[in-house]
DNA sequence: CGATCAGTTGAGAATGGTCAAATTCGGTGG
DNA sequence: CCACCGAATTTGACCATTCTCAACTGATCG
């Protein structure tokens, strides 16, 4: 156990939405956020487990996403450093969905009690709150259009590109590449595709020029090119600074 | 303009989530929902607008959307009585998608002043509408999975299912089947696939005897192995009553 | 030094797309 | 009531993207 300060993951993430308040300062700081780790391939959250906490990453990749009966997976988003993680989870009775460590895991658990209290005595928490799941929202918006109506190499070169712009919101990449833990599996259940199917879609992009993915190594060759590809556009993911002042 | 009531649509909506206090009732009725009619085709909220309202739909179907720079649709959800439509827009400082009316359409107009208000002066209802937008955001994730992993016969019959547990919630349905005013190619659009294969799915699923759509009625005629098919699982769809009392 | 996992590659098959044309249907005006 | 118009649906031929299956390589790890 550990007392957040006012520079905890929770508190730097909820004030890009809002700016805060002394008193909405002081509630964050009483929640206390247990400290947690995780190895590659544990799961932080089951679907239909009753009672799950919500979790900020700290330090590594996790995956969110749902089995079929089949067996087939489909990945509904990556989350990184500074995402928050698991909060339909605590507002349903069970989860909704799974995640994933894809690497190993650095996280602070945010109990629902913190969050329900948060909101009867900081209504701009509950603002600021309402709003990163909204971004979330139209995280997964982004992603439904980007599988239903985009062939295998855009879909591919848009997934780079959005975690290629989050990372570089906090710091971990630049506009030359990022480091990237995933393997062609996940990228497939992402995208909707198969293994085999990425495995000769990856190497298509990189004889245009476009982008090269390996050994963990995210390098845009030629960023312009690859965005009208992808038909990407970064404004879903600015976040502009607080809106509520 | 109108005085909402404790029995408006917004009340009803939000009481499904969270039981509402007599101050919570109050702030709800002091909001002022300007009633509006849009006729088919009509663009409710146009992706990049500023400042957009919300609206909850009295009557009629509407879908919100984005369209891809080539000119492609991706249809996102769908919106049927009772549906809360443009949060994000009243969050985002411009509207992240557009929505279109499919029907005839009476609305109430709900100010972004108004849930701002409400959440400082209410704040279970800060959470009821944080509620709200969780589910909406399930229902995205559900599409996406259904974009993602299933055939398009699987995908026509989830889409199919999902309206009628929908329509059945609001009593515009029932077991039997429901109205049903989308054409095939809304259905294209939703489902990622092309209005030609939409029209050689649905006779295969007709004359499997498991769904017939025609002239704007859906009927099942046999909706066990319509769910088998789809793999479909109303978990995400279900209220179960307010969870904060 | 097997064993396992990630990445590659190739052949054949299937799902779903595109293009183009015909047909049905619901109005609307004469 | 009927002729006509545009929209929605239906059909067929052909094509492309992506999948499945299967085998093989290379790295990593106990």
């Amino acid at each position: 156990m550990m007392l957040m300060t006012k520079d905890s993951p929770l508190t730097r993430k909820l004030s890009a939405f809002v700016t805060l308040s002394d008193v909405d300062l002081e509630t964050l700081a009483r929640f206390h956020g247990r400290r947690r780790t995780f190895l590659p391939g544990d799961e932080l959250i089951h679907e239909g487990q009753p009672n799950a906490s919500a979790l900020i990453l700290a330090e590594g990749w996790a995956l969110s996403y749902k089995m079929l009966p089949d067996g087939e997976r489909q990945i509904v988003d990556f989350q990184i450093p500074d995402d928050f993680l698991g909060l339909r989870s605590i507002l349903f009775r069970t989860a909704d969905h799974s995640i994933e460590a894809a690497t190993r895991i650095e996280a602070s658990e945010v109990l629902a009690s913190d969050i329900f209290d948060a909101f009867a005595h900081a209504p701009r928490l509950a603002t600021a709150v309402l709003w990163a799941a909204s971004r979330d929202e139209e995280m997964v918006v982004e992603h439904l259009v980007n599988i239903g109506r985009r062939t295998a190499a855009e879909r591919m070169a848009h997934l780079l590109l959005e975690l290629g712009a989050r990372l570089m919101l906090v710091g971990l990449g630049d506009k030359t590449g990022f480091a990237c833990p995933l393997t062609q599996y996940h990228l497939a259940d992402a995208l909707g595709l198969s293994a085999v199917h990425v495995n000769s879609v990856l190497p298509h992009l990189r004889d245009r020029g476009l982008v090269t993915l390996q050994k963990g190594q995210v390098t845009f060759d030629d960023m312009d090119r690859l965005r009208e590809l992808a038909g990407f556009n970064t404004a879903y993911l600015d976040q502009d600074g607080p809106l509520l002042r």
